[in-house]
DNA sequence: GTTTTTGTTGATTGACGAGTCAATAAACTT
DNA sequence: AAGTTTATTGACTCGTCAATCAACAAAAAC
């Protein structure tokens, strides 16, 4: 019994359904079926929206760094001070939504498949390039010619912090992220008022 | 022409060859005949030596944390003053053979293996603790009780830098990567007489 | 009311890859 | 010299999986 206007519940719910499967095996190693599967619908199905199983997943990417920035300007939005940006970013960052188990797993596992897929290299290159510009606007004024290297140590900061998110077990701690991260700031430039 | 004694050089060269091969692919996606065919044998000769593609999996993780391991502790060796200390483990992290672009890509990919595979996180986990009690050990003198805080957000830190240098385009730069990382520091200890 | 477009799936194809096995041969043991 | 252990591979099995296809159904367009 179809309904019209399936196309992009469908592929919603295939995206969603990617970053789930991808989060619960750990790995790329998941198959079309068991992502079909888990979103409600035949293989054939996700292959006749997506034209294959690399679209997928860089379906599934965009989808991750959307929120992320989505989430970022939201909180950018209310904010003026430049001390007071770099916490929302930080928030953004380690916010229940992005840091959550599935979500941290599929970005590791996307930082892989940049390794061979072009197109996903190119997305986490805007995603880099967009955190740095965002730091570096923030910090310009708190930490004048010395900005740049706060950004770049804090970008890998952030990035690390992520990584170390997948070989802990029990649930995340985005606010002990955060301390940390906020401990690298006040050492860098200074005692910080808030 | 069977020469004895082989199990030891043909385990070996698997070892590396699968390294080579990850680093190629920039994936955990190799065959076992790509790897046997670079270390210059047979499949069935690598399933004969090692059991099975996993074990090899993790026999290349053991060498890459024997090789950083025994590179770390050599450079402490020759060492005395935390400071110093400090150093050396930051020269060893991002010393050429380690920070090299196949050993980089590997342990990215090892980093998803340990989400899978218990055997692969436990060694991640070894590696997580003594670079830890590594790094408190010089932080102690010099940090006194924020010496976790400080040990933890290095090594977050290193592990970020890693990260970020599997989508760099180039020569890996392990002096840059130094260079923030003792930024860090010196931003945390206070100015720093080396 | 027939044709076209959109949605949907079960079955199939075709490729690839991990792991096994039988066979062959050189070296060591007794 | 006969028997055992170690080294080695080509051929094979068996499973899996991405991608395709034929077929069916309902809505929309004409």
């Amino acid at each position: 019994m179809p309904k019209l206007g399936m196309e992009p519940i469908r592929k919603e719910a295939l995206v969603k359904a990617t970053i789930t499967e991808i989060g619960r095996t750990g790995s790329l190693d998941v198959t079309v079926s068991q992502i079909a599967k888990r979103a409600g619908m035949s293989s054939a199905l996700a292959h006749h929206y997506f034209g294959s199983k690399e679209d997928i997943f860089l379906a599934a990417m965009r989808h991750i760094l959307t929120l992320y920035g989505a989430e970022v300007r939201g909180a950018l939005a209310t904010t003026t001070t430049p001390q007071a940006r770099l916490n929302a970013i930080l928030a953004a960052s380690f916010s229940a939504s992005n840091f959550r188990r599935e979500a941290v797993s599929a970005w590791l596992n996307f930082w892989v498949l940049a390794q061979s897929v072009p197109e996903a290299k190119r997305l986490l290159a805007v995603y880099q390039r967009r955190l740095r510009s965002n730091l570096l606007a923030c910090l310009r004024p708190l930490a004048g010619d010395r900005a740049e290297q706060v950004a770049d140590g804090l970008g890998a900061l952030i990035d690390g912090l992520y990584l170390r998110e997948v070989l802990k077990s029990g649930a995340p701690d985005g606010a002990a992220a955060v301390r940390t991260a906020r401990d690298y700031l006040a050492a860098e430039l200074g005692r910080w008022e808030e």
